[in-house]
DNA sequence: GATCTCAATAGGCGTCGCCTATTCATGTCC
DNA sequence: GGACATGAATAGGCGACGCCTATTGAGATC
């Protein structure tokens, strides 16, 4: 049996007629004829009662009619869905990313990817590095920008190296100002607002000043990075926070650089290296990568 | 699209393995690989991620697989269907036949057909000769049995003998004999109980009488086969019937044989000229045809 | 680095589906 | 009633395609 005997069977039982079922599906009367014979042959049953200039359906053909309606249509359907997904009609992706990347990097180039495929559905997980590299392990995640390094690194996951930036100090414009720019060491003495255990930006910042000597001090500390954000505006003391974050925070915080040599994070795409990551998800990855040539510049270039 | 490729597709899909899978339909793992590749090809995605010793459906594939499955079910279900129809699994006969052919003729080989193909539904319409042929013709039955010659000749139904059957006189055993063999004109001054309008066996008594030139006398008339048996049963009068119904009407019924050249009918089966009757149908045709090679004997050797 | 596994390629062969040309059957018209 | 017209069924040839075996190629595993 094969799809071509079942869609000249429907033309034929549609037109009544063998010559315009021919036309109808483009093919000659001869083949179309020797294929209804050899479907009849191989199901061992007339499908047609072939009485001069009036073709009716046997009950054979009868029992077999809306079947092979029924799987023409299913193929078709089959056809569809698979070309929308290729097509990025329709589809999902599954990007994990910290807290802060959300923030600085991900809305105008998730904005840009919605924009060209709006049928694809956006899943954000927003968690630390560390519990987005297991999610992706586990294949609950398509992608995850984390920071590198890894927390755990591993064969099994891929990283593409997407952009460093640049850690900035924000603080209240009312709040005492730090000399321009900050050093390190400079933190010793400064309260600070601190992220909660989890965000790399903690990690960071800490085991920076231990390298300095010292440990740094905390006036609040535990908060996502929006209510840090609040909280240094509201003077309770400095945060360390990626530049791009710092530039989206709005007016009312004062950004301060790092003195040289400063304080940089790596960003990366990371996925499984075993399955390529489904058609949506490479096309958000391409997107990630083409961005960096504009992005990073703008997002460095705040004082 | 092919159905071996769907096949090739469900068949990697649940093994997860394109060697295996090749086995278990039974071809070289090669050509599996190359169907595979051609169906992706078609389609214009990837539906495997072939990680070394790890192969998973893509989302197109996760797409393709419900569909895939559905459709050889619905081949399979087809092929069933059609082959269940044409070994006479499943079916119908819608049958006609006069009353006086359901009584005599029909039971036992509606039984015999019945033992040989249970699945078959048996659907008969009891009415007289006109209304069958006008059934026919509308396709309403598949075959009837009809008494020659038709009522309405024509060439849109074949019509072949099936039996020749002589009539009888049934009379009740209490009432006066009359004497044996009866003749046609015997009947002139006995009450007769007559079947309603429509019946043949009407028709043809009442012109048996009229060419030996007088009318028939009805003590009752208008009854139905059975009812008519019971009248003459109950001694209101005689009525001539085919020796096969007067066979099966049992013993407290006196049958008594016409006097030569007597009278007979001729039944035959009928059926549209135009369209082979159904698979079952036709069936039942030879069951019949074939019947009369014993039957009839058995039948008309009564008294 | 040798071996092993397993999918992908290469090349050859047979089948099959399509085509055109023709035949055959059956209504239809003069 | 014979010529014609219509429409489905063969006949024969050609190209494509699916299958095969043999081989290559790429990751794992020891």
């Amino acid at each position: 049996m094969q799809f071509q005997q079942l869609l000249y069977f429907v033309a034929v039982a549609e037109t009544r007629h063998f010559t315009r079922a021919a036309e109808r599906v483009h093919v000659s009367q001869p083949s179309l004829s020797q294929q209804i014979k050899a479907l009849e042959q191989e199901l061992g049953a007339e499908l047609f009662s072939r009485a001069r200039g009036n073709i009716t359906l046997t009950d054979a053909g009868e029992a077999l009619l809306p079947l092979a309606r029924r799987i023409l249509a299913d193929t078709e359907t089959a056809r569809i869905e698979v070309q929308e997904l290729a097509q990025l009609k329709r589809g999902r992706v599954r990007l994990g990313a910290t807290p802060s990347i959300c923030t600085g990097l991900l809305p105008d180039v998730l904005r840009a990817f919605h924009d060209l495929h709006p049928g694809i559905e956006l899943l954000i997980e927003e968690s630390g590095s560390h519990d987005l590299v297991r999610e992706l392990a586990r294949g609950a995640l398509d992608l995850a920008l984390v920071v590198l390094p890894l927390p755990t690194p591993s064969p099994a996951l891929t990283t593409v190296e997407l952009l460093r930036e640049d850690l900035v100090v924000v603080s209240s414009p009312s709040a005492s100002a730090p000399g321009r720019p900050v050093r390190i060491k400079d933190l010793r003495e400064q309260p600070l607002v601190m992220f909660r255990h989890g965000y790399d930006l903690r990690e960071l910042t800490v085991a920076a000043c231990r390298a300095e000597g010292f440990e740094p001090t905390f006036t609040v500390e535990g908060g996502e990075l929006d209510a840090v954000l609040g909280f240094v505006r509201a003077g309770l003391g400095l945060a360390v926070v990626p530049a791009m974050v710092a530039a989206r925070a709005g007016r009312d915080l004062r950004v301060t650089a790092l003195a040289r040599p400063g304080l940089r994070r790596t960003i990366a795409l990371a996925h499984r290296s075993d399955v390529a990551p489904p058609r949506a998800a490479r096309e958000l990855q391409r997107m990630l990568l083409a961005s960096r040539r504009g992005e990073p510049e703008r997002a460095m270039d705040i004082d």
